[in-house]
DNA sequence: CTCCATCCATACAGTGATGTATGGATGGGA
DNA sequence: TCCCATCCATACATCACTGTATGGATGGAG
């Protein structure tokens, strides 16, 4: 072991992940990145082969902790399945920094077959935990997987839709579209 | 009137949608386009201010047709509010070029205000159709309004969503999603 | 046939990024 | 103390694109 890394892999990646929540995969510039960390692109070449590099990293790190993450945060505060999903949904209305780049990641993987399937094992493993909740009190597995599509449609739609609601507000909307799966 | 106008205004905003649809906002660049159509960026110039220029005009066009392309498409079939749903879910199922420029531009305003403000104005008029076809059956306005926030979330979230759902297709699922949505 | 609106090609200067090469700087371990 | 792994700065060549300037080309109107 030697030097205490200064600005190790990790702070590029970090930084990277930022731009990519702020400004999708084109936004993922080394050189913005470097003048950010308060350093040039020096370091950067010997950490990273290449730009490209970084992206899979960036990509890894997004895949490796956004199920996690998710799931984890839900389970720890226990209750009953309603309950966690109650959580889930309230959890997906905020507009903190990981679901940023969930929105932007998911547009990414529109053009770029190798964002796509990452984002296809993200949403699998996401769907299969949900499958878990409203299996907990929903027995026919059809409507499972029709309240899960309709639940995870709402947690993204909420994002990338821009609509008004006269009088209501969002979350008002949301409520009440989100109250009718909890039903037997 | 002189000259045929050998590639019009017309033309470029035409090529910078396709490229809007294939790759987003950072892929509408001018060389590109000069290029798919076959000439230099010469004759740009004097169609346009500059790149700033056209983004808008391509963003004009899109907010034009969008939502009355949308609807026009619906209505000119007839059949009451379920069969008009029925048909708006499947034209929202498509993955054609409208619907791609559609999703590309919902990823665009999350960083740009002005394209922002554009799609909410698309969304409130979509919103309000749904409204009205929802309307005709079901009489709660907070339920009617909760429905469209689902059915709307569905047709996008549909495109956004990568999960599989075992051996049911995605169109099965979606199916039994919309399905309650018709009830009385 | 000529003219003029319309459009195109080319050349140029400039910008902001990428990746490479090289010579440090820095600080903990031996 | 000095060495070496780790990281940084700088300079360079290159690329892709932007916007400007200018001199055509083209073809219908008159």
């Amino acid at each position: 072991m030697s030097a205490p890394t200064r600005t190790p892999r990790s702070s590029w990646i970090e930084q990277g992940l930022r731009a990519l929540a702020a400004g999708g995969p084109d936004a993922v510039r080394i050189e913005l990145l470097a003048r950010a960390l308060g350093v040039t692109r020096g370091g950067f070449y010997w950490h990273f082969e290449d730009r490209r590099a970084l992206l899979e990293e960036i990509l890894d790190t997004w895949e490796r902790v956004s199920v996690d993450e998710v799931i984890e945060r839900i389970e720890s505060e226990g209750g009953d399945a309603r309950a966690k999903l109650r959580r889930l949904s309230a959890l997906a209305a905020s507009s903190e920094e990981p679901l940023r780049i969930d929105l932007a990641v998911r547009d990414w993987a529109r053009r770029e077959q190798t964002v796509a399937e990452r984002l296809r094992r993200v949403d699998n493993r996401r769907m299969d935990y949900m499958r878990s909740l409203f299996g907990a009190f929903c027995p026919d597995e059809d409507e499972v997987e029709a309240r899960c599509m309709v639940f995870y449609s709402l947690w993204i739609g909420n994002h990338f839709i821009a609509a008004d609601h006269g009088t209501r507000s969002r979350a008002d909307v949301m409520k009440r579209a989100l109250r009718r799966l909890e039903a037997e």
